[in-house]
DNA sequence: CTACGTGCAAAGGTTTTGCATAGAG
DNA sequence: CTCTATGCAAAACCTTTGCACGTAG
């Protein structure tokens, strides 16, 4: 079996993506390691997302051809794309209900939802 | 002003567009495209989507990291992803009501809204 | 000590750009 | 004819991989 280490790297990309109010892209991840971990290397970045990603810890999010990711475990939520200045944030509210199973018009069976809402965030709707 | 010139392969590119179920990836755009107008260069492909879609004609939708292409005009919909097939089919139904300028808890003002679905196509749930 | 993990640099893919030629108007 | 659009090849990006060194356990 593989033996998973723990080191500095691992732990505060953890801790970026832990902390973070929505996903984040690669180059902010890396921006905000750096901060806590000067050397850090972009392969370790990458590296790392993979490995917390196959091991269900963080979730990879599409978003306006970015792809992005966020802490896992946070139930069931959705996304708010500021169209100013361009940050995403996680919304603990969902606007649609679409149990497990439904069926549409012309036979698609739903097995899940993605949501994505587009408009100013609170900074950017008060300036 | 700028001279938009109307070439066979702007043509091609847009019939295979207009003609598809859903929003199409930059491949499959130029293989389709590629079986009307065979010695079709990837570049043309890339340099149209991106003239079309300043053009307001069609519009990029990014998938599960991928950024796809579909024609503009055909109202408000939604998009639904087989997890069998991995296709993309256009939705005309709507799971939400988000008249813009909804304001979500935390202040964030909604101006548009985008939903995924991800399930089995008519065909897959068939098998 | 013995692997696994890291940083650097090179390699792979995909999208964009430069340039000479083709073709729309 | 003139000037935009195309195809090819090179360049620019972004992500992954190879390798020698660092380091967790």
């Amino acid at each position: 079996m593989t033996a998973t280490r723990s080191t500095r790297q691992r732990d505060v990309i953890a801790q970026v993506l832990g902390r973070a109010t929505g996903p984040l892209a690669v180059p902010e991840i890396l921006g905000l390691a750096q901060s806590d971990l000067p050397g850090l290397g972009i392969a370790t970045v990458y590296r790392t997302l993979k490995l917390l990603t196959e091991q269900g810890q963080i979730h990879p999010v599409t978003l306006d051809g970015e792809t992005r990711y966020e802490a896992a475990g946070k139930g069931h939520h959705h996304h708010f794309s500021c169209t100013r200045c361009g940050r995403v944030f996680t919304l603990h509210t969902c606007p649609v209900t679409l149990p497990s199973g439904t069926v549409y018009p012309g036979g698609f069976v739903v097995e899940a939802h993605e949501v994505t809402l587009y408009g100013q965030c609170p900074e950017c709707a008060a300036n």
